[in-house]
This record gives C-alpha cells, structure tokens and sequence, in this order.
RNA sequence: GGGGCUGUAGCUCAGUUGGAUAGAGCGACGGUUUCCUAAACCGUAGGUCGUGGGUUCGAGUCCCGCCAGCCCCGCCA
C-alpha cells in the first residue's frame, strides 16, 4: 500500500494546485496543502485512506469544509490516476474524504505478491557513489545490544536488549541497510582484578596454558572471588596490583583475562544459539587504545574541567542532589577511565570513515531506560566534540523493566536475579506440558521428537513475542501464563494460524498458485486481502519508529482476520475459480506471517 | 532537590505527523462443530483516557500546573 499512497498523495497535491491555485502559492495555506493528509483510514467502512485537509483550510480560505472537500474531490476525479487506483471519493462527517482503492487494483496487487519473495516490501536503494566519495557506507547502521559483562551470568535483564536489538537489526536489514551488530560485551574494568588474582590460585596452571582450563560453574568462581575481595585485606591488595599488571599488558595477566573472556563468550554463545541472535563481539577492551586520544580531543576543544583530580565536562542543566552542577568524568583522579570514556570512544570510533573507524550513519543503543540521562550526556558531548556529520544520527533506544506479576522488578522467590537459562527453560517446560495435556484430550499421538520440536519452538517464539509485543518504553509483566496462552495477542495463536494453512496445503490445498483466473466476492477476502497489502506500512513504521511492536500488532490483526476468513468461508470445498483464488490468499497469508514472523526472530512450524 | 519514564475497561495492554461513536486480548456472561487442527469463530456487558487549566473548528495525542508509581543523578557499568 506504500506505492498506492505515494501515488495518491502525489494526485492529492495535483488537485491542490488546480483547485486552490493562489492558496497554494500563499505562505500560510500552502504549509497546510503540502503537508501530508492522507492517512489510512481510521475505520475499515471509511474505506482505505482519508484525507483530512478540508477541516484546517476551512478557516484560512473562509469555506465550509464540506464545500472545500467537494471541490478536491470533484478534481480528483479529473485524474487519470486517480481514477485508475480509486473508487469515487465520499464526503463525510464535517468534512472528510474517504478513499477507498478499487478491486482492479487490490486484485493486481494480489497478483504481484504471488511472485514477489519480499510481498511488497521495498528494498532501499544507496547511491554507490557517494560511498565512494566519502570513504564510507551511507547505508550502515550500528546496533548495540544485549552486552552481558564477561565472568557473569546472561539474567533477565539481558532480555529485552538481547530480543528488541536483534527484531531491530533483522527488520533494518530486511530494509537494505548494512547492519553491524555489535555486543558490547563488559570485558575491562577492575573486577578483573580480583578474578585473575582468585585464578591463579584456584587453577595456576591456566597463566601458562592455553585452552586446556576450564571453569565450569563462573558465576559461583565469580562469587568466591567476590566474597575474598570483601572478606581478605591481602587479597585485595594483590587484586588492585593486578589490575595495574593487566592494564600494563604483563602476559601472565593477559592470558588469564583472556581465559575468562573465552570461558565466558561460549556460555554466552550458548544462550544466543538457542534464542538464534546473531552478534559481533566487540567488548570495552576493544577501545582502551582509543581512550587517551579522547581525552587529548576534548582537551583541544577545551571542553574539560579539572575538578577535584577528575577531568570533567559540565553540561547545562545537569545538577546533583545537592543543586549544583553536576560533572560527567571523562578521567578519575587516579587517571583510569571509566564507562563514559569507553563510550564517547566508541561513538567517535562507530562514526569515523573506514579504515580507522566503522564509518556508520545511523548508531542505536538498546539499553534499558535507566540509562537515559547517561546516554543523554554521552550524546551532548559527542556533539559539542564535533564527532558527529550532520547526515549521522545516533539513538539511544531504551527500554523499560521486566517485572513480575506483582509488578515488582522480577526476582526469584528467594530474591535472586532469575538466570536467562532457566526462564528459557522454563518457557519450554510449561510448552511441552500444554502440549501433552493437548495430545491427551485430543487423542493424538506424536513422537517425542515432534513434542521436542514444538515445545522448543513454542517456549522460545512465546518469550520473544511476549516481549516484543509490548510498547518496549513501558516497562514489561512478565507472565508465563500470558505468553503461552494459546488465546489473545501471544506467539502461539499466530504460529496456529500459519499451522491452519499448513493443514490445508496437506489435505490437497495446492499453495503454488500462479493462476491469473483469481476472483473475490467475500467480504470476508476483501478484509483479508486489503490487511495483507499493509505489510510494507508495518514494517516502514518499525524502521522509522524503532518500535517492533507495530510489527506484532499487525501481525495479530493479520491472524485475527485470517481466522475469521478460514472459519467463514470454505476453502478446499470450494469451486473454480473461488478455490484457487482462495488458496491464493492462504499462501500469501503464510508467506506475510512466516515473513513478519522471521523479522522478530521467531521461528515457525508446520503443525503443533 | 534536579532529570527521565509511566498513568486509558476488573486485569494486561494498543492507540501511527491532533480528526469521525477511544480499540484489542484476558477474565465474566451467552451462542457456534455431519466441514480444511474448536489452540478457532460469533455475540453481550464493561471508560469522567490520573487531575485542573490552556491552545484548536476538533485533544487520549500538543503546552503549563498538580497528584501517584517506577527509574537515574561524582570518580561502578
């Protein structure tokens, strides 16, 4: 529907010009005429799009808005391609239009997406050109996302970053852009210290080693190094010396930071394997050697402020608890860096042209949005600092907790961090039980490999959508029962849909349909084939919006309608040419959810 | 104290540059199966959109005040 709109609004401007010559030279008028005006139609019986315009020029050119409506209309109807894609407009209520796109159209729209493998979807076109010219892609984006710290546990709080930032980066990329997704993985800092110092105790051997150690439990190596440093004076000296060793480089500490990382990269992996993400690893360690030029950056733009040992920027209208100004340090008083260097590196680092930099246009931050005014600041700096082009832009794309039923911040009963294992885990568990208990009732049987197979997909697409069919700025119940629930706006009544169609196709339903012969005449279809041509406005709305769950409420609705349309209209019973023009609609319904489906990174099945 | 986010049906939430009578799902109540998976479909009930002002032909949406909840705020990330 993207095309047809584009082609209407360009009929609408035409019209415009003919109808209200002088208004549209005029300053004030034209600044209503040329801003957009149609817009989807509030309700399916308004038709397909409505034009709002009469109700604001109404004042301005001192007619009744129905009579402004009218004469639009009347010119609109003068256009050849107007007329080629519409029906005849109506006025309505005080003073809309209603469009509603004629059947030819829909019809050969229907046709294309028979054989068009991206439905409609535009791929964006780059000038190549011009990333000669500049040294760079102007058609690549960063996201950051999930970004766990080494030596831990991937938690619930790694979720919503990990599922959103990969939706985002699979959507962008089905738009065309080069998408780099980068994890910012939390592998420098002084806890090192005391893991490195705790390692080479517990297992000496691995400073002189390579890849024979392995710790197998590192969040509870983790605690005991954790519960030393708190409880023993000698080892946290010997942990504040290794810190010093390892930012020095000394071999010995390398190795073991690298053992820590490389343990904790295939846990990770692990978790990525099962949920499908697919990441760049590029922790803070990556920017260290970048730091100190950051530092002499800011320095030249005399942007830094000694205060109290610390080096640091002062921006307007941030202030502490006590009313004063408040600093963002760029370098402790003991000269170490911290988070805010790391990131104002790797901004300058995301957006400086290839081969000293990545040479993105676009940066995104899927952070939680308790990292707001920090990103805020980072961002003020960056562009004080003059780092970034004005054809860039650079996005934090927060989100907000994940809290349980009680609306509390979720925790296990005992009050611990639940781990991102056993939610999956869990998910999978309680999908396998509904499924059994399915089976039993339904007096069907399956092998375990097929109730392997569905409790996993199941449990997985159930936390993802859960999540991302969530506003992602609001914070996020988190609900076992919600999620699998095989009713309402959850993964499984979708996945059910597309395992309605795969039913049809086994009982004789041929999907491959190429025939030219296809003809509607249920309203029921027409529903049906007017939400399956909105597919590139929903995907459009989350490249601009950020926003992966306009792209699951289409996808509901989608179902929604299908189910009507499957329980209302027969389908393998019916006769030429009405089968075929229906199983038309079935395969396309299934390729736009299987489609909509892989941009959330949520697989499929055939039958469940 | 400053800043951010949130406040819409009993519950969980949508609501796209301001547009027509504010929408779903769950839960409640009632109905539908000789037919492609009823994990579905149809219907009924349920709202001072936190609150008070303002802008506008028109406000859940924009502006200001207030109330409530959550989060962030000096050398952790």
């Amino acid at each position: 529907m993207l095309e047809i709109s584009a082609r209407l609004e360009e009929a609408l401007n035409r019209a415009f010009i003919k109808v209200f010559p002088k208004e549209a030279r005029n300053s004030k008028t034209s600044s209503i005429l040329t801003g957009s005006h149609l817009v989807p139609a509030s309700k399916p019986e308004f038709g397909d799009f409505q034009i709002n315009c009469a109700l604001s020029l109404a004042k301005e050119i001192k007619q009744p808005p129905r009579d402004i409506a009218q004469q639009i209309a009347d010119q609109l109807q003068k256009d050849n391609d107007f007329v080629k894609i519409c029906n005849p407009p109506h006025i309505a209520g005080p003073g809309f239009i209603n469009l509603s796109v004629n059947s030819k159209t829909l019809i050969s729209e229907i046709h294309f997406r028979l054989n068009d493998k991206r439905l409609g979807v535009p791929l964006k076109k780059f000038s190549s050109e011009k990333k000669i010219e500049e040294g760079k892609n102007n058609n690549r984006v960063i996201i950051d996302f999930s970004s766990p710290n080494i030596a831990k546990e991937m938690h619930v709080g790694h979720l919503r970053s990990t599922i959103i930032g990969d939706s985002l980066a699979r959507v962008l990329e089905f738009c065309g852009y080069e998408v780099l997704r980068l994890n910012h993985v939390g592998d420098w800092g002084t806890q090192f210290g005391m893991l490195i110092t705790h390692l080479k105790e517990v297992v000496p051997e691995a400073l002189h080693t390579k890849d024979i150690v392995e710790i197998s439990d590192l969040v509870n190596f983790y605690r005991q190094a954790k519960k030393r440093f708190d409880e023993d004076q000698i080892f946290q000296n010997k942990s504040r010396s290794e810190v010093v060793n390892l930012q020095a480089g000394k071999q010995e500490s390398l190795l073991a930071w690298q053992l820590l990382c490389k343990q904790s990269r295939k846990e990770f992996q692990k978790i990525y394997d099962r949920l499908d993400i697919n990441l760049t690893e590029r922790g803070e360690s990556f920017y260290n050697k970048f730091l100190v030029d950051v530092i002499n950056d800011l320095k030249s733009k005399n942007l830094l402020i000694k205060d109290q040992g610390a080096q640091c920027i002062f921006l307007d209208g941030v202030v502490g608890k006590d009313g004063k100004p408040q600093p963002i340090i760029i370098q402790k008083s003991d000269g170490g860096f911290n988070y805010a260097t790391t990131d104002l590196a790797a901004i300058k680092y995301r957006l400086t042209t290839p081969p000293h930099g990545d040479g993105a246009f676009r940066l995104i931050y899927v952070t939680d949005a308790g990292q707001a005014s920090h990103f805020s600041g980072v961002f003020q700096i960056a562009k004080l600092a003059n780092w970034i082009p004005t054809d860039c832009q650079i996005e934090h794309v927060p989100f907000g907790l994940v809290q349980g039923e009680d609306g509390k911040k979720l925790k296990t009963r005992s009050g611990e961090t639940i781990r991102l294992v056993d939610l999956l885990d869990e998910a999978i568990q309680r999908a396998r039980e509904d499924l059994k208990d399915r089976l039993k009732t339904e007096n069907r049987s399956e092998n375990e490999s097929f109730i392997d197979k569905v409790s996993t997909t199941v449990g997985i697409a159930a936390i993802k959508y859960a999540d991302l069919s969530q506003n992602r700025v609001s914070n996020y119940q988190f609900s076992f029962d919600k999620m699998l629930s095989l009713q309402g706006n959850t993964a499984p009544y979708l996945l059910y849909a597309l395992v309605r169609i795969a039913g049809i196709s086994r009982n004789g339903g041929d999907l491959n349909v190429s025939s030219q012969n296809i003809q509607f005449n249920e309203p029921q279809e027409w529903t049906l084939i007017r939400k399956l041509l909105q597919l590139d406005c929903a995907i459009a709305e989350v490249e601009k919006e950020l926003l992966p769950n306009r792209l699951c409420g289409y996808l509901f609705e989608l179902s929604q309608i299908f189910n009507r349309f499957y329980d209302q209209v027969p389908i393998l019973k019916a006769s030429e040419p009405e089968r075929t023009s229906r199983l038309a609609l079935c395969s396309i319904t299934a390729n736009t959810l299987k489609l909509g489906m892989s941009l959330l990174g949520i697989p499929t099945l055939e039958r469940m």
